[in-house]
DNA sequence: GTTTTTAAAAATCTCGAGAAAAAACGTTGA
DNA sequence: TCAACGTTTTTTCTCGAGATTTTTAAAAAC
C-alpha cells in the first residue's frame, strides 16, 4: 500500500523556526480574512500578537510577498494585499488555463498509484462533505478540497506549473472565504467533483478539463453576481 | 508623444531601502553566476560583502525566495537555488505556454501606443546588437532583450500571467548566462526578433506565437546539446 | 477660510550582541 | 582501520535598542 506521501513532497512539514511559525500564522489570518485586505501591518503592533521579535516578523512578512498575500512599498511598511473583482477574474482565468493543462498532462502521465491517490482524496473529501452538513466544520473541508485538486494534477511532471497553481489556489481560496459570509452554498459541488474524478479516472482529458474549467469559473461567477455594494463593504472592511 | 512608462508600471524604481539594495545586488550576482548554484549563503560572511547588517541580509534573502533564486531549509540556512537540465526544460516548456498565450492576448488587445512601444523596444535592441559586435557589452543587450520581450506581452491584460512570466524569464536568463561561457552565439537571434516583431505588428497571432515558441525552445536546445560533463562541471562550480 | 510652515509623534528600517542549533573535529574503543 | 561518541567551533536564528523617514497635528501666514 502506498504511503501517505506518494504524491511527492511532504504535505506540511512542521515548522522548525519562529519565522516559519509566524509566516504560517500570518498566512492563515490573511486567507481567512482576519487581517483585512489593504490593512496596514504594523510590525510594532503585530510582533506582540504573534509573540516574536520585530526582525522575525519582518522576515515572515517578506516571505508572504512570495505568495502575493502581502505587499510592501519601500519605507512605507507592509500591507495586506488588496482584493478586487478584477483581480479575482484574472486569477480565475489564469488558473483555468494552467490547471487544465496540468490536468491534461497528469491524466496522460498518471500511473496506478496516482489513480489510487485520487480515489482516496475524493473519498476523504466526500466524507468531509457529509460531516459538514449541519456542523460548521469548514476548515477540514477546505483542506481536503485543496488536497483533492492537488492530487488531480500531481502526476503532471512540471514543477513550475504546480508551483504557480499552488499560489493561485491560495489566492482563490482567499476570495472564496471573503465571499463566504455573503453566499451560503449555491451549487452542487460534490457532483462536480465526482464527475471530475470519474472523467480523470477514465482518462478522458477533454471531458475532465471541461468540467474542471467550468468548476473553477463557477466559483468566480457566484461571487461576481454579488451586489457590488455588499462586496465593496467586504473589501473595505 | 508617449512618456517612457506608457507600458504600465515603472521600469526600475530606484531602491530606497538597504534591503532592496541588497536584494538587487544578490539577485544580480546569482543570475550572473557570481554566486554559484547550490552554493551556501552564509549570512555572517555575506553581510560584509554587501555592507549591511545580518538581519537586513536575511530579509533580502527571504525576498529572493519569491523568485526561486534562493532556497532555504529551516535551521540550515540559505543556499543558491540549484540548477539542472531538467529544470531548465520545465522552465522552457512552461514559458512557451504562458508567453505564447500572453502574446496572443497582447496582439488582440494592443493599441497604437503598444505598437509604438514595440517598435521602439525593437529599435533599441537592434542598436545594442550592432554595438555589441566586438565589444563585450552584454549587460545592455540583456536588459534591452528583456524589455523587448516585456513590451511584446505588455498589452496582455492579465497581471498574473505577466507576473509568472517575469519569474520564468529571470530563471531562463540565469541558465542562459551559465551556458554563455560554453557556447558563443550559435544562431541569428536578430532575425528571430525581427520576424517576431513584424508578425506582432501585423497582428498575426498564430505566426507570432509560432515564432516566439521556437525562439524560446531554441535557447534550450542550444544548451541541451552541450556535452553533459561540461555542463555538470558548470553546475557543480 | 484656505494654504503653508513647523514641530511633535509614530512607524519603519537598521544594526550588533546573545541564545540555540548544526557542523566539524579529535578522541576513544572495538 | 573503522565506527561511535563527546567536545569544540561555526553558523543560524532571535531579540531589543537606536537612527531615518513618514505621518500627523497644530500653529502661523496669506
Amino acid at each position: 500500500m502506498a504511503n501517505n506521501t506518494s504524491s511527492g513532497n511532504s504535505p506540511t512539514a512542521e515548522p522548525k523556526t519562529l519565522v516559519e511559525t509566524a509566516y504560517r500564522a500570518l498566512r492563515r489570518d490573511i486567507i481567512e480574512g482576519h487581517l483585512a485586505p489593504g490593512e496596514k501591518l504594523r510590525v510594532e503592533h503585530l510582533k506582540d500578537d504573534y509573540g516574536v521579535g520585530a526582525g522575525t516578523l519582518r522576515e515572515a512578512l517578506s516571505l508572504l510577498i512570495s505568495d502575493a498575500l502581502v505587499v510592501s512599498q519601500g519605507q512605507r511598511g507592509f500591507r495586506v494585499a488588496p482584493v478586487s473583482l478584477e483581480d479575482f477574474g484574472d486569477i480565475t482565468q489564469t488558473r483555468v488555463m494552467l490547471e487544465c493543462e496540468a490536468l491534461r498532462q497528469s491524466i496522460t502521465m498518471g500511473d496506478d498509484a496516482w489513480e489510487g491517490d485520487l480515489l482516496a482524496a475524493f473519498h476523504r473529501l466526500t466524507k468531509a462533505e457529509e460531516k459538514r452538513i449541519g456542523t460548521d466544520d469548514r476548515e477540514e473541508w477546505e483542506e481536503r478540497n485543496r488536497i483533492f485538486h492537488e492530487v488531480l494534477i500531481s502526476a503532471c511532471p512540471s514543477r513550475w506549473l504546480k508551483h504557480f497553481l499552488s499560489i493561485l489556489y491560495q489566492q482563490a481560496e482567499r476570495y472564496r472565504r471573503l465571499s463566504l459570509y455573503l453566499q451560503p452554498i449555491p451549487r452542487d459541488i460534490h457532483a462536480e467533483h465526482e464527475a471530475l474524478m470519474q472523467a480523470a479516472m477514465a482518462r478522458d482529458a477533454d471531458k475532465a478539463t471541461a468540467i474542471l474549467g467550468e468548476h473553477i469559473r463557477l466559483t468566480f461567477r457566484s461571487i461576481e453576481q454579488i451586489p457590488k455594494d455588499q462586496l465593496n463593504e467586504k473589501l473595505a472592511a
